[in-house]
This record gives structure tokens, sequence and C-alpha cells, in this order.
RNA sequence: GGUCCCAUCGUCUAGCGGUUAGGACGCUGGCCUCUCACGCCAGAAACACGGGUUCGAGUCCCGUUGGGAUCACCA
């Protein structure tokens, strides 16, 4: 059994989506589950569109997921002389022929096909009636066309979609290099898979219709054609396909939102694939049982609901020292001092992950024990911070400034006795304590708080608190 | 329009001829409780339709409908 290799191949006109990362996933997957060999490409081509910047965010995203490649990343355009190499080949062999028509001519034609309903294809204007040898036209531009087979039928013996045969009479005969002599997409691909020793191509089902001619290419080419394995494509949640307008699609957009790469990847292989009843994997158990047999035949909508619960299962289920240190990027992002107590910043976030279902939110969330003052809440204040609380608020204030151990145990100790002694109901003195600190109804417990807080900060905002409901004495009616 | 692909709760899915059609997200109710959240328990929620095949069809076949992809000197 010879290796598996598959390979990713994005082209750089943007930043790595969502689409992409599970197609890269999925071969990252498929590559290691069976032991073989990833490998990245970057199909660059399209000189026009391709950007450097798009190629670097692409090479992060990647990190960023933990998709190791083993070969490349490869450069098409650092391979410019391989494909002239087999394209002089394929002309003089006859398999490819030079065509003059221009591309106006041949957009006025498919729009007439469109119109009058047919199939919009090249018509074989310069086909030449048998293979043969043609001479180069000379001052005029040209392109070359691969010369398809025009009867039988192509079969894709596809591992997800099952047998799929296409006519040849389907199949017109494709631009291998455009006008200004740079090789086409489609002749690219044939040439370096077969190179690259790729024998496995998994990618969107959008390419399934490019693979009946592709497997011409691999014959005339005098090459096997790997295994194909199209997956379905992920759709927005009106059914079309996944594009900006469904919200955010880049793989880095949801690194700045506060996701995990774990959750993302937890996610996306969950989108038309399954294992079972099992909805959380590890990475290494990603591998050990992922594989293209399971992958579903129908397309997914992209569900960020689900993405975002995956997500705070990973932020609960992370070592604390590490989520500590998560934090850090995005405290800075919102202009934090960013404190190097480690101690102390285990402690707050030890409070916040529960509640909080990305890094973004947590730290959103952690504002009352960072900001220096905390702004009371209108609605809260109206119903906490009130004259009966005031005596409480005090009485509290005096008891913690003389807590010998300021701690969890002690901090609830002095809570305790409070309400012992005046027979009240814990949620009597701990709503306005909570309002006066955090200044909202909303926190964690309220030992915690004053914990994370320390005695100073909660003296102070007490104090505060006491000034509040006294500047905001209700009006004598 | 041609060609190709697809069709189980709102969403992701299990199911591979005989099941009370299972799980997950979300939703609703309850428990827990100092608030919120977590957690736990419970609930509502699906086989697109029509024909076959079969003792028996979500599962196999055909058709209909509906969705999607693709038909570039883009990839």
């Amino acid at each position: 059994m010879p290796e598996i290799r598959t390979r990713f191949a994005p082209s750089p006109t943007g930043y790595l989506h969502i689409g992409g990362a599970r197609t890269a996933l999925f071969n990252y997957l498929y590559a290691r589950h069976c032991g073989g060999k990833f490998v990245l490409r970057i199909e660059d081509t399209d000189r026009k569109r391709s950007t450097p910047e798009a190629i670097d965010a692409i090479l992060r995203s990647m990190e960023w997921l933990q998709l190791e490649w083993d070969e490349g990343p490869f450069y098409q355009t650092e391979r410019m002389e391989v494909y002239k190499e087999q394209l002089r080949a394929l002309l003089s062999a006859g398999d490819a022929y030079p065509c003059v028509c221009t591309s106006e001519t041949l957009d006025a034609k498919r729009k007439a096909a469109l119109e009058a309903k047919r199939k919009p294809m090249y018509d074989g204007t310069c086909r030449p009636v048998e293979r043969a040898t043609v001479p180069l036209p000379e001052g005029v531009p040209f392109t070359v066309r691969f010369r398809s087979t025009e009867s039988g039928s192509t079969v894709v013996d596809d591992k997800v979609k099952g047998r799929v045969e296409f006519d040849n009479t389907e199949l017109d005969d494709l631009i291998l290099a455009r006008s200004n002599g740079s090789p086409t997409y489609n002749f690219c691909v044939v040439c370096d898979d077969i190179d690259m020793g790729i024998t496995y191509i998994i990618r969107g089902d959008d390419h399934l219709s490019n693979t009946p001619r592709q497997m011409q290419l691999y014959q005339t080419l005098g090459s096997e054609p790997p295994v194909f394995a199209h997956v379905p494509l992920i759709l927005g949640t009106d059914k079309k396909r996944l594009s900006k307008r469904h919200g955010a699609t880049s793989v880095m957009a949801y690194r700045d939102m506060g996701y995990y790469p774990e959750a993302l990847n937890n996610y996306l292989v969950r989108l038309g694939w399954s294992h079972g009843d099992q909805e959380i994997f590890d990475s290494r158990e990603l591998v050990e049982k992922f594989d293209i047999d399971a992958v579903g035949k129908s397309s997914a909508v992209f569900n960020p609901e689900k993405l975002l619960w995956l997500n705070a299962h990973y932020l609960k289920d992370r070592p604390l020292s590490r989520l500590a240190e998560d934090v850090l990027p995005y405290l800075a992002a919102k202009g934090y001092p960013t404190s190097d107590d480690h101690p102390w910043l285990e402690k707050m976030v030890e409070t916040l992950r529960e509640r909080a279902k990305s890094l973004v939110e947590l730290v959103e969330m952690a504002h009352y024990f960072l900001a220096e003052t905390v702004e009371v809440d209108e609605k809260a204040g109206r119903k906490h911070l009130v004259p009966e609380a005031k005596n409480l608020l005090q009485e509290l204030s005096v008891r913690l400034g003389n807590l010998a151990d300021f701690n969890g145990a002690g901090i609830e100790q002095v809570f305790g006795d409070i309400v012992a002694e005046r027979g009240i109901k814990l949620g009597k003195v701990a709503q306005p304590v909570r309002v006066a600190l955090t200044g909202s109804t909303v926190s964690p417990g309220i030992y915690e708080v004053i914990d994370v807080l320390g005695r100073d900060l909660t003296l102070e905002r007490l104090a505060a608190g006491v000034r509040y409901i006294d500047a905001h004495l209700p009006t004598p009616s």
C-alpha cells in the first residue's frame, strides 16, 4: 500500500475562511490518520488577485489551527518552468493546440448561448479536426487549449459522492495557458499533484465538475489519477454558500473574538463528519477517529451557536495557568495594563471562566476587577443601593477591615455572622454588596469577588456604595 | 437553461429492511442557589411528497418537488 499524501492548495486571494479551514483540516487529519504526508501548496498563478498579505494570513491561520504541514509551502509561481515544459510536450504531441479566439468573441458566444438557454461551451473553432501538431501562430495572441476526448464518458469514483459519470461531450476544451503565456489552474493543479505525488485529494464539491477534465489530463500526462473525495460545501443560514454576509468567516476573526483553535477544529470537523454520538474530540482522538468513510454527502449549515458552546467547553476545560496566559493578549487588546501578578490573574480568571463563552467575553466581564472605579448600573442601584442597605455595607466594611485573614473562608465567615446576627437572608446583603463592588446585579459569587478585589478596593467601593446611597435618597412624597 | 450533487427535529447528526427514530446545539420548564452562569433532571421538536420492491421501508428502486454546485484567458 503506497503512502497516503494529501494536500491543501489555497489560492491567496484573501484570508483563510471557515470553508477552506475545514478542507485543510480534513486533509491534515486524513494524512495523519493514515500515517501519510500533508503538503501545503499556494496556488498563486493569478498574479492579479494573489497578494503576499493573503499568503501570510493563510499561513498564520494554519499555524494557529495547528494544521502542521509536512512539505511546502510550494508556490506555483516558482514552478513556471515545470508547466512550460509540460505545455511544450502537450503541444508537440497534438494533445493541446493554440486558439486565437479572442476573449471578446468568446464572451459574446457565451452570452448568446446562455440567453438561448443552451449550455455555454467552447465551440471548437480552433480545434484541429485530427489530432495533430499545429504550428504556433505568429503576431497574434493565442491561448493553448487541451484537446479533450470527444466521445465516451469519464467516471469519477468519488470517496464521498460515489460513482459519478460525466459524458465527454459535456466537456469542452479547457484553456491550459492564457494568451500572456501563464498557465491556468486546472493545468497547474494536475502537474503539481503529479509532481508532488499526491494520492488523495480532498476538496470542496464545487470542484467535482472539474474532475473529469483533470482526470483526462492525468491520462494524457501518463499518470494514474489520485483518489478523489469531494466534501460538501458549508452553507449559511439561508442555505447559500457561506460568505461574509453571513458574519465572520475568517479564521483569524475567530481568534480575535476569543475562540480556541481546538473549538473551531472540533466544530468544523463535525460539519459533515461524525463518529456515532460523540461531540467532543481532542486533537489526538481526531487523528485516530477521523475517516473519509464517515463524511456525509449533504451540505451543512454553519451554526455559530454550537461553535460558541464548544468554545465554552474548551474554556472550562483549560488548565487554569494556561487560561491565565491565554487571556493576556485580549487584556492588552482592551487596553488594560497587563498585570504580571500571575496568581492573582488565575484567581480572577477562575471566577469568570464558567460564565464566559469566549476569551473576549471573559475579559469584558472582568471590567470590575480591572478598572479603577466602577459605574453603578442605574437599575441595579435603584433596587439595591437603598437606605436599608447602608448600615449593612458599613457594618460589613468594618468587619472586613478587621478581618485577620483576608481570604475566601474568612470573608464567608463575616457574611455568615452578619446574616446570623440579624436573622436575614444572605441575598439581603449579598446583592447590595454586589452592586457596590461590581456595579451590577450579575457577577461571580460574592466571596470570590471580594477575594479577587482585595481588601483595599473592596473597602473603597463599599464606601463609594454608601455615598451612592446618600446621593440617591428617595425623594419624600 | 445543460450537466452534476443533495434531502431525518430550527441547526449539526446517529440510523446502514423490523427502533417507543437516538445524541448534540438552541429553545421551554424544574432542581441547585447570594445574583448570573455552570451542573443536573424533564419537555416540545424530524424521516419533503408520490409510486413501486418486500411479510415489513427513514433505510432499496423510480418519479415529483425543493435546495445546492458548476458551465471564465478565477481558483
